[in-house]
RNA sequence: UGGGGUGUAGCCAAGUGGUAAGGCAGCGGGUUUUGAUCCCGCCAUUCCCAGGUUCGAAUCCUGGCACCCCAGCCA
């Protein structure tokens, strides 16, 4: 018997693999139907026995652009399905016409394929099940268990009760079915105006659980909805909503965030009533809940996003500088740099702070393995070799990745006059420091070993070019290079061949590791240095970067040319994270 | 102060009665033509606190404490 492999890096599990796990060893779900689309039961019960073993679903309401918070459910829904031979669906939840937008479904479904996952048949529009719920919504009220409530809004409130206090029974709570059906059938057919009247689940006006204290379900809105157009007038609301969606859709775990724990009771009682009624065949769908994401160094609030854009403190929703994942791609994040960040971070039910340094190490770990080396040199100062023949040239050879010799390598023009790093000379020293100063060597990388000579300076001291001598017997991989031992090892571009480029480099969008924490504006810490558009000296072959593919520029960091503005022939480069420094950190 | 949750290292997180995994951060060292990567080592006598049960407790029991969520005709 072979010795055994260590262990492998597994990531750990979780609370909603062990329920998954479990279900699935009970063969819970085992005996479930599924028509090839969502339906009633009795629909289902036609079909073949379901091939998805667990179907979740990704439910997102399509009134804005999905962030990195967003990314973490749909790693944990999807993943859950592609592990245990489940199907995931994509279902947009636009039951309030209020300020869904087709834009919004089309970024999201970019964004989901993005970041690596597939729906296959089963996206779905919860606007197309409406005829559905409003089914169940009459079944309901003919069992008895709804009721149309005409107070105000306000009259509402008030006999709802608080925290501490029961509620109070709606005057309206005792009409009997035939009033009722008579006047949700006259709020459907749009006899009345927006508010006056609701539609309310009869549960308990005395429950601990303010959600069971009769919650409305359907609400009259006379609005455009981007799917249904103006087909009704009345929408049903989430908590009704949502529970009608999973079970037409066979889902067997249901997966939101915490805040959603004490909808659970209803959406309970609500399938059990359906299945009461015929609607919905057990096993019923489960809701399970896990603890959102937050972020330091990051703002994740919908109300914030959308204030950083409308009041132009990025530019616009896919700012690289944005948390949102049209942000993270155009910054250069990658689909697996967020899978493997989602693995990590884990899925559980405490409040959880994750450190962005997480996410960005993520980010590093795939770029570092998969991002071709390339040159370039953002703060250039001329350097001069004082004993090169002018005129003269040469090619240095250097490796597409130090690691990966199966990506081949590319060739550099050296010659008298190159750029180099603003930051790789000093006229005086620091304790510690190791690159240009005058009597000190480096190597050029790929090239020859220097001795730097001195500097020319302008008026004010600051410097225009660095002088040095180069040692002819010195390049690399000569016979002769080992002989010179040199601690600093700087990168250089040819002036004669260098390419011109804008790149922007990005940092963190706040200062701080909890912005506007307390009662603190969150403005007042955005970082004034989040962004800086520079012009930089690059190697040639840079030119024919393709949009949005990654390379690094060796000992800077990651860079991506710019989906949006580089053009071909002439890209734009954005950094996506630093290479770690400990020099940087050092001083 | 009603109900629902959560407390394991600086930040996450596994652990489900048998003597505290792993990752990030940090620290120290090695390799290195990126001050990168990679490699090695260190980093919780203790799991919110106090009692109790047990040969044995982060895990079970009792009582506290802290924090989060819920009173939209939003999702």
């Amino acid at each position: 018997m072979a010795p055994k492999d260590p262990a492998p890096a597994q990531p750990a599990s979780n609370f909603i693999r062990h329920i998954v796990e479990a279900d699935l060893a009970a063969a819970k779900y085992a005996s479930r139907r599924w028509a090839g689309e969502p339906g009633e039961a009795t629909r289902h019960a036609s079909g073949p026995l379901d091939p998805a073993r667990i179907r979740t679903r990704f439910p997102p309401e399509p009134n804005g652009y999905l962030h990195i918070g967003h990314a973490k459910s749909i790693c944990l829904n999807f993943g859950l399905a592609r592990e245990f031979g489940g199907a995931c669906h994509l279902r947009f939840d636009d039951t309030n016409p209020a300020r869904e937008e087709q834009q919004y479904v089309d970024s999201i479904i970019d964004v989901v394929k993005w970041l690596g996952f597939d729906w296959g048949p089963n996206l779905y529009f919860a606007s197309n099940y409406f005829e559905a719920m409003h089914r169940c919504a009459v079944a309901l009220i003919e069992r008895g268990h709804a009721y149309v409530d005409s107070q105000s809004a306000e009259e509402m409130r008030a006999n709802r009760g608080t925290l501490t206090e029961p509620g109070k029974d709606s005057p309206h709570r005792a009409r009997s079915v035939a009033e009722n059906l008579d006047l949700f059938a006259r709020m459907r057919s749009g006899e009345f105006p927006d508010g006056a009247h609701v539609l309310r689940a009869k549960v308990d006006m005395a429950s601990p659980n303010i959600n069971l204290r009769d919650p409305p379900i359907y609400r009259i809105r006379h609005a455009q909805h981007h799917n249904t157009g103006d087909t009704w007038c009345i929408y049903p609301m989430y908590t009704f909503a949502h529970p009608i969606e999973d079970a037409l859709e066979n889902i067997t775990h249901s997966l939101c965030t915490l805040e959603f724990e004490d909808q659970r009771p209803f959406y309970n009682w609500l399938l059990e009533r359906l299945h009461e009624a015929g609607f919905f065949a057990q096993p019923l769908p489960q809701q399970y809940e896990f603890s959102r994401l937050n972020l330091s160094y990051t703002v994740l609030s919908k109300r914030k996003l959308m204030q950083l854009v409308e009041e132009g403190h990025v530019d616009g929703w896919d700012d690289p500088r944005m948390p949102t994942l049209a942000g993270a791609r155009r910054r250069g994040f990658t689909p697996e740099a967020f899978r493997a960040f989602a693995e990590r971070i884990g899925v559980s039910k405490s409040d959880s702070w994750i450190d962005v340094g997480v996410l960005e190490d993520c980010v590093r770990n795939h770029l570092n393995e998969v991002a071709q080396r390339r040159i370039g040199v953002l703060d250039p100062v001329k350097l001069i070799i004082d004993n090169y023949p002018e005129g003269q040239t040469e090619t240095c050879v250097a490796p597409n990745h130090p690691q990966r010799p199966d990506l081949g390598t590319r060739e550099l023009l050296f010659a008298r006059e190159l750029w180099i790093e603003r930051e790789d000379f000093m006229l005086t020293p620091s304790k510690g420091y190791f690159r240009l100063y005058p009597g000190n060597r480096v190597r050029l990388r790929y090239g020859y070993v220097v001795e730097c000579t001195g500097c020319e300076q302008d008026a004010e001291g600051r410097v225009v070019a660095v002088h040095c001598n180069y040692f002819p017997d010195s390049h690399s991989g000569s016979a002769g290079a080992d002989q010179y031992k040199v601690k600093g090892n700087v990168h250089w571009v040819a002036v004669q061949a260098a390419c011109e480029c804008e790149v922007r480099l990005y940092d963190r969008l706040f200062g701080v590791s909890n912005p506007g924490a307390g009662e603190r504006d969150f403005l007042l810490d955005i970082n004034p240095d989040s962004k800086r558009v520079i012009r930089a000296q690059l190697e040639p072959a840079l030119r024919q970067t393709q949009a949005g593919s990654s390379c690094q520029f060796e000992r800077h960091g990651y860079f991506v040319a710019d989906r949006v503005d580089s053009k071909p022939g002439a890209p734009v480069f954005n950094r996506t994270v630093t290479l770690r420094d400990s020099w940087a950190k050092a001083r």
